[in-house]
DNA sequence: GTCTATATAGGGATAGAC
DNA sequence: GTCTATCCCTATATAGAC
């Protein structure tokens, strides 16, 4: 199998996530970027003359079309709660598929990344939010509550990721969307 | 009231807290940390001859200490489970007392952080895990049953850090807090 | 105990050959 | 489209005066 000389911008952004995902905006070194999409330094600014700010957008806009396909599409469903839930842990599995997980929008609002990135960050996960609640809501409870229902198992999936992160091991957020799927909806 | 000139160290080390908790450990550049500290960067020396690493691990040590009188120590508490429970969450709102509240162990355990403090974050999470799930094994129930539900309300804990420093606004881990209060244990 | 000044390395970014 | 070479700046760290 022959490794590809040229790539294709897409393939670099593919290459480059893990590296934010790890380390965070001001931690990912052009080295490591470099070294992890194969290329040298300078080849980088070739697909992104706006240098590492450009890079990281372009991972993020990323991660935002795989959460938009995984996670929110599943949402858009009809039928009961409990299934159009279950379809969307399984995007939330998909979606988050390192071992450990991590959380890229996480990683990349910390320090500088916080400055550039904060407010894309807030839309995607405030979307995330609207539309959860929107499918509790159409379980024909109060808005408010299904706002906080919304809110409850959001948090629930963020802090596993927190949790297996610190442990070190994917098992731990796997029981615990487990144990979400059991909830009653 | 007049500023004091001479710093002990852990004045020094509290000052340097939220920038640990803000920029991570490869965003903390010395420049911030000396204007955090009201110093310059190599008066830092002085008092950590270490370097970076060591201001970072005196701010986890200091941390893991407030988490300790804040956090674990009500969960030594006799009573009802309830109650235990309820004093644990006024210590977490004590101990994550910033707007937006920020969680350092987590912005800690990114890049160059992760290498460094991976094992000591761990401890210290493992050992609230494990307080918590005590609290709720006396109740009588399963092991594994108490073992869950601990990981639960962690994750919620964490998850409710993570949605409100997106969004910006204390408001929504204080409410996520007071909705925990409620649940039934 | 704090400062200024400086050493040294690594970071991000650019120019131009191929 | 990728490379090498280089520039410049910031970052961490050290030395020594006060």
């Amino acid at each position: 199998m022959q490794r590809k000389l040229r790539l294709t911008t897409r393939e670099v952004t593919d290459r480059l996530i893990h590296v934010f995902r790890e380390a965070g905006y001001d931690g990912a070194s052009l080295e490591a970027l470099a070294a992890a999409a194969g290329l040298t330094r300078g080849s980088l600014y070739h697909h992104f003359p706006g240098g590492k700010a450009q890079m990281a957008e372009a991972v993020l806009n990323r991660a935002g079309a795989a959460l938009s396909q995984d996670i929110l599409m599943p949402l858009r469903a009809r039928g009961n709660t409990a299934n159009i839930i279950n379809g969307m842990l399984d995007g939330v599995l998909k979606y988050y598929d390192g071992d450990p997980p991590i959380c890229l929008m996480n990683a990349l609002t910390l320090g500088e990344g916080h400055v550039l990135f904060a407010e894309k960050v807030e839309n995607a996960v405030t979307a995330w939010h609207r539309m959860l609640a929107g499918v509790f809501s159409s379980g024909a409870i109060d808005l408010k509550d299904a706002n906080n229902e919304a809110t409850d198992l959001l948090a629930s999936i963020q802090g596993a990721l927190i949790l297996s992160r610190v442990v070190g091991t994917r098992q731990v957020f796997e029981d615990q969307i487990e144990r979400l799927r059991h909830h009653n909806y």
